[in-house]
RNA sequence: GGGCUCGUAGAUCAGCGGUAGAUCAUCCCCCUGGCACGGGGAAGGCCCCGGGUUCAAAUCCCGGCGAGUCCA
């Protein structure tokens, strides 16, 4: 680690004369002003000197802070560019100046308990980007030179806290080298009375086994060619400072605190408050970082304040739990604000869990405030515009948790009385499958068990076991269940292209890039080009052409295919792909290197494809205007029958929405609107259009192609028509849930939209043509048909009683005496079911009933009365043997058979013989 | 993306190879001066769909559709 100590020799430091210490409580070293200093300023080696002492002049909101920060480093030569959704997972590499909201899902339990942890918070960043002057080649990277490095950036930190009226003496700024994701580099923690303000990161180094310097992951790293600044500086903690009040949570949500104590009725006396208050500020100048240690420090918080543990917990919870709920709320309101719809997997399961927990702190701590209003309330403060889809959505998930909660409780339920009257306790496997498939919380089945009176156990390690549950060796160790998080990942260096599987040869990164001539003329099926190279591959081989017309997979499109002709020979292209700009058409032979080719594809697919992927814009957009803004794009894949476009969105799509999105989609082809295409500059697309460009991923590159249908615009890489008429009609086929929170649209456009909807009428008129009716008539008349079958079987079955009952005092039965029981033995020839009904009868009268039937292979029945001692199923066993079958059944009432029919009657001569003989048995 | 659970009367669920059930709701009758209740009775089932195994499948197996849940 010390290998880097030279690293933190900054001018500025010199300057200001600052002088390096080494910590003697934890070891670290830091730079400070102050001579006489000796602690590095970090807990725990120093405790917190701003509560009740602001350690800013002002005191600043969460709003004034995150200006007051763009603000001075705009005057100071940056420039203020908007923060991505907390759903994006992409860095931009030309950031600048960003006060980015993030969402940490590591710290979950600890929100509200510490005093300083929140899920949800703002990591304002400023960024400079440098690249060494004596590169061979300096045009590969995207920029130039160095813009600036540490002394100035610490200066920029060490200025601001100035600016603020901070005691610069007091500021500390500790050694602390960063590793992550295979970069590397000095790095800074700005510590300023106790509490961690900034991080200030200087990444210069990347992995490399022959590296010079050994850093704390134990890896080798060198340095790079180019340098990056990247800051955090945490508006939340700023804004604490500025303030000093106990707890972060009153500094940045004073409003949002006082109205759920509000509504939760929290009072307190003055004394109460008091010791609240004295309590918050003990557990804030602790090290405490795990719920754990907040329970155990609370015992040690309650002797100094001299009142009992459970005194002070009952003070304190309801206000833990009303923190948390705040700052849930805000991290709903990022979440949902920006386009995450809950569900079963994913992202979505994250909002899913948050939302559920804070549902569960409300009602625990008795706010009764609709939820949604709660995440309102922090919605609008964030400046969303969507407010109502959230409100929608929080509205449709509490539901959704409703049920669930009482599916629950019915099957804890069941299952405790079930378990109380045999007097058994519940067993740890039922309630880890209460959990693991019904999402019961244990202290639920605990609680409801007691009601009814079952005894329960639930060991600390429940988590643990529900993961062993799940079974293997990687699941274990993630028992501390860390879930990603819409954190996001840092700048990587330069090139994180990965490179395609198969077929990118150093042969392929040789050749020229192919025109693309398909965006021009896109109705164009024939062209003229050059064979640049042809390399052979295991199934044909690679054709590569000066331009093309042919369209690579790419975007939801598949490739064309068609023909490519040389003078004297024709090969068939049948896949068309893309690597690094060069486009391979796989053919089943080669044209001849250097040969002029003419390229013909396959027109009628090309406009089929084009029509969808149209389509596929229109559909999205009206989908849009009729489900929600939040719909976006979860997946689409084009083809020539059919295509289909996945959308987030929280419900299932009904029928009569579905209806609607075809009108809009349909009114957008009528007006028969230009598709446009054009090719701005990333930044200055994102800018006007905003990140919804992005429906169908982030495409690389410095410019966008961006396709205009109407209001809607998106980045698309795919062939389009160039009027929307083009497409003729557009029909949805389906809706299917794909997952939870993302419906599968399907749908047809142009002929294929004609072919569909004639695939649906041929059914129709098919169905009409059996049930002999006009097609209007079919529903109705399915209806009384099927209403009707359903009569005559019942019908059919009193019939059936009737018959039995019948046959009983008939003529042809066999009535034998089995050692004075009277027993009926008789060959009728009917289903199973009046065979069964003929047994009852007889057995009704007292008399033992032995029926067959060759019906559909041979049947037995045999029915036994109360009191006899015959073996119903005994019997059928041996019958049914005799028949190459087998059967059983209860002993008063039993049914076999078996394929041999032609034995039915023998067997049935010998059964009185039989039934002696079991009755003797 | 992976695991698990569940689809049976209008609702909630039992049954888990051998004659489809309970409770509530509905309808009728009785009890009462009337109501709550109570008593008696009736109606109400493509046991999600399609294959397979079996003499026999609501039940077992496979596939599909639908719903839920845990984990990445």
């Amino acid at each position: 680690m010390s290998d880097l100590a030279e690293e933190y020799r900054l001018d500025y430091f010199d300057e200001e004369g600052f002088v390096r210490r080494e910590c003697p409580s934890c070891g670290g070293h830091f730079w400070t002003r102050d001579e006489s200093r000796e602690l590095c300023g970090e807990p725990p080696c120093t405790e917190y000197g701003f509560i009740d002492d602001p350690g800013f002049d002002e005191s600043y909101t969460l709003e004034e802070m995150r200006e007051a920060f763009l603000s001075f480093f705009e005057d100071h030569d940056h420039e203020r560019i908007d923060p991505y959704p907390v759903a994006a997972n992409r860095w931009r590499d030309d950031v600048l100046l960003i006060s980015q909201p993030c969402i940490r899902m590591q710290d979950i339990d600890n929100v509200g308990k510490t005093g300083r942890h929140t899920m949800a918070f703002e990591m304002m960043a400023h960024h400079a980007f440098n690249a060494r002057e004596d590169l061979d080649d300096p045009e590969q990277y995207a920029y130039e030179g160095e813009t600036y490095w540490k002394s100035e950036t610490v200066r920029y930190c060490d200025e601001l806290l100035g600016e603020m009226g901070a005691d610069v003496t007091d500021v500390t700024y500790i050694e602390d080298p960063w590793v992550g994701g295979g970069n590397a580099g000095p790095a800074i923690e700005v510590i300023y009375r106790g509490l961690e303000l900034a991080t200030l990161v200087f990444m210069c180094m990347e992995a490399d086994p022959e590296g010079d310097y050994e850093l704390k992951d134990g890896n080798r790293y060198s340095f790079m060619d180019t340098y990056i600044v990247d800051t955090g500086y945490g508006l939340e903690r700023w804004t604490w400072m500025s303030q000093g009040t106990p707890t972060v949570y009153e500094a940045i949500y004073p409003e949002m605190v006082s109205f759920l104590k509000d509504n939760a009725g929290l009072e307190y006396t003055d004394e109460e408050s008091g010791l609240v208050g004295r309590a918050a500020r003990l557990s804030g100048g602790l090290d405490i970082d795990d719920v754990d240690d907040v329970e155990a420090a609370r015992g040690d918080i309650a002797a100094e304040l001299g009142v009992s543990t459970d005194r002070l917990r009952e003070l304190v919870e309801p206000l833990e739990d009303i923190y948390a709920i705040a700052d849930h709320c805000r991290t709903l309101a990022y979440m949902l604000g920006d386009g995450i719809v809950p569900s079963n997997v994913g992202t979505g399961y994250l909002a899913r869990m948050v939302l559920r927990r804070t549902k569960r702190l409300c009602d625990g701590v008795g706010v009764d405030a609709p939820l949604d209003e709660l995440v309102d309330m922090q919605a609008e403060r964030l400046g969303y515009e969507n407010r109502d889809t959230v409100r929608d959505v929080v509205r449709t998930e509490v539901e959704k948790y409703r049920e669930t909660l009482d599916r629950g409780t019915r099957q804890v339920e069941r299952l405790a009385d079930k378990y109380a009257d045999r007097g058994e306790a519940v067993p740890l496997a039922e309630v880890i499958e209460l959990y693991d498939s019904h999402g019961i919380q244990p202290d639920t089945v605990e609680e409801v068990a007691a009601e009814r009176g079952a005894d329960i156990a639930v060991p600390d390690d429940f988590h643990s076991r529900v993961v062993a549950r799940h079974g293997n060796s990687e699941a274990k160790r993630g028992e501390a269940s860390k879930m990603a998080s819409g954190e996001q990942e840092r700048p990587a260096s330069g090139d994180a292209a990965e490179t395609a599987a198969d077929g990118d040869d150093e042969r392929v990164a040789e050749l020229p890039e192919t025109e693309k001539l398909f965006y021009e003329e896109p109705e164009r099926t024939d062209f003229e080009a050059v064979v640049l190279d042809v390399i052979e591959r295991e199934t044909g081989c690679d054709v590569v052409l000066d331009q093309t017309m042919f369209y690579p997979e790419g975007g939801g499109q598949p490739a064309d295919v068609g023909t490519l002709s040389a003078d004297d020979v024709t090969v068939e292209v049948t896949d068309v792909r893309e690597v690094d700009g060069v486009v391979l058409h796989r053919a089943d032979g080669s044209p001849g290197k250097g040969e002029f080719v003419r390229g013909q594809i396959d027109g009628t697919r090309r406009e089929r494809l084009m029509q969808h992927h149209t389509a596929t814009h229109i559909v999205g957009h009206a989908a849009r205007q009729v489900l929600g803004d939040h719909v976006r794009q979860a997946g689409a894949q084009k083809g020539t029958g059919s295509s289909r476009l996945d959308v987030r969105h929280y419900e299932r799509v009904s029928r009569e929405e579905v209806r609607r999105i075809e009108r809009v989609a349909n009114e957008l082809v009528t007006d028969n609107l230009a598709v446009e295409q054009e090719w701005p500059r990333r930044q200055e697309a994102e800018a006007e259009h905003g990140f919804d460009l992005y429906q169908g991923g982030i495409p690389p590159g410095e410019r966008l192609r961006l396709i205009h249908v109407g209001d809607d615009v998106q980045a698309c890489a795919g062939t389009h028509v160039t009027r929307t008429g083009d497409i003729g009609a557009v029909k949805l086929l389906s809706t299917e849930r794909v997952q939870d929170g993302v419906e599968r649209l399907t749908f047809a456009a142009g002929d294929a939209a004609v072919e569909a909807t004639q695939r649906t009428e041929d059914a129709l008129y098919d169905a009409a043509d059996v049930l002999d009716v006009a097609p209007q008539e079919v529903p109705g008349t399915a209806a009384r048909f099927f209403e009707e079958w359903k009569q005559r079987g019942k019908r059919i079955e009193e019939l059936k009683e009737q018959l039995a009952a019948a046959r009983v005092g008939g003529a042809d039965a066999e009535e034998v005496d089995v050692d004075g029981t009277a027993a009926v033995v008789q060959r009728v020839d009917a289903d199973m079911e009046e065979l069964r009904a003929t047994a009852n009868a007889l057995v009704e009268e007292e008399k033992v009933a032995v029926l067959g039937s060759g019906h559909d292979g041979a049947t037995f029945v045999v029915a036994v009365p109360d009191g006899v001692d015959i073996d119903a199923g005994a019997a059928v066993g041996e019958l049914a043997a005799r028949v190459g079958g087998g059967g059983g059944g209860p002993p008063d009432f039993a049914q076999g058979g078996g394929p041999d029919v032609g034995a039915l009657d023998d067997a049935l001569a010998e059964t009185p013989d039989l039934l002696r003989q079991l009755r003797e048995a």
